[in-house]
DNA sequence: AAATTTGTTAAAAATTTATTTAACGTTTAG
DNA sequence: CTAAACGTTAAATAAATTTTTAACAAATTT
């Protein structure tokens, strides 16, 4: 290979390694270790990895690897595909973020939704219970009163919640900001 | 205090404790400890708490504290109140779930748009550089061109990102998505 | 069927993060 | 002007997480 080639391709190197230093940066706000947040990024820029291919190129065991490909998946990050004739399983990035972002933020939301909702339920009974007891104080009454309504008050933003993931899991929340919409 | 009205009041803290623990658990995944998870927590229910209060409260040390109310203060989810009279500072929390909402994801989106932003322009000029350069090899400038079009595509992502980001902050969203909507 | 390849699980080590203890500076009250 | 109260910073400790090494299980090839 030539020098000039040699030149050229080392640029092209550290071109992708600013943008894969970037992505892995604000993927660790994402929960993901930070070798899962470089394995995704490098393979944002590869068609295809295999478990060694990426322990090769990031220089980290094969277990990080199997793990971090592992928790991609479950954020739909990167899947599984089928290559015929190799014992190896390959792996391919999502290269598309619209579709990481919704199912990452759909997923993150229902399950502070479903956590919270089922609290805030279980408590206002007891706060009704409270309110019910006859042998509550005046005093005492009031206070679960006070807690039941901020409670149901909030709820609101757990059911707006709810709508949000809705509209973007069915796409009509593009109806309201498209995709291609330019400043 | 009778029997039965203690036996209320031990209702009402554990109807609490149960969002109490609800909301610190979602917590851990918007970025903050576990103490400031708890902290907001438990300020979610009160009116507002010196730092002593919050030591006693939780049981924890007194910078804890310190550092956890900075954080949350922060990300706008506590603030600092004037009492006059009183020489310990006192903070609220933020009870309105719409403002947190809208300031920790406003400001977690705007810091991924503009580092990766910011690496996608270096990098595509890097990636013109290669292109231009007259000695680049066609396989080379080929290369060079693919990654050039797959960062100007993502650019559409994250556009997209900062129209949502100012369609929360002006409450244009809510036109879309009414706040009070039902099920 | 033995040996090799591939991927995972489990235990150990290493690193990072969170928390506490101790020390410090500033303010206010006595 | 001294002493106590309050909050923060810095260093040390503790806890949790991440990563690695080692052992294992399944599958495939020879």
């Amino acid at each position: 290979m030539s020098e000039s080639t040699e030149k050229s391709r080392n640029k092209i190197e550290d071109a992708k390694d600013k943008v894969i230093g970037a992505i892995a940066e604000t993927m660790d706000l994402y929960g993901v270790t930070p070798a899962a947040a470089n394995l995704y990024a490098t393979m944002y820029f590869k068609d295809q990895m295999t478990l060694d291919e990426m322990r090769t190129e990031l220089g980290m065991s094969k277990p990080s690897m199997s793990t971090s490909v592992r928790k991609l998946q479950e954020i739909e990050m990167v899947k599984k595909t089928f290559t015929r004739g190799s014992r190896k399983h390959t792996y391919v990035a999502e290269k598309n973020f619209f579709r990481s972002f919704m199912v990452f933020y759909c997923q993150m939301w229902e399950r502070e939704v479903k956590m919270n909702m089922e609290a805030i339920e279980e408590a206002q009974e007891d706060f009704i219970n409270v309110i019910k007891d006859s042998t509550s104080t005046p005093e005492v009454v009031a206070e679960a009163k006070k807690f039941y309504d901020q409670l149901e008050e909030s709820k609101t933003y757990y059911h707006w919640l709810e709508h949000l993931v809705a509209s973007i899991r069915s796409g009509k929340i593009f109806e309201f900001l498209p995709k291609d919409q330019q400043d």
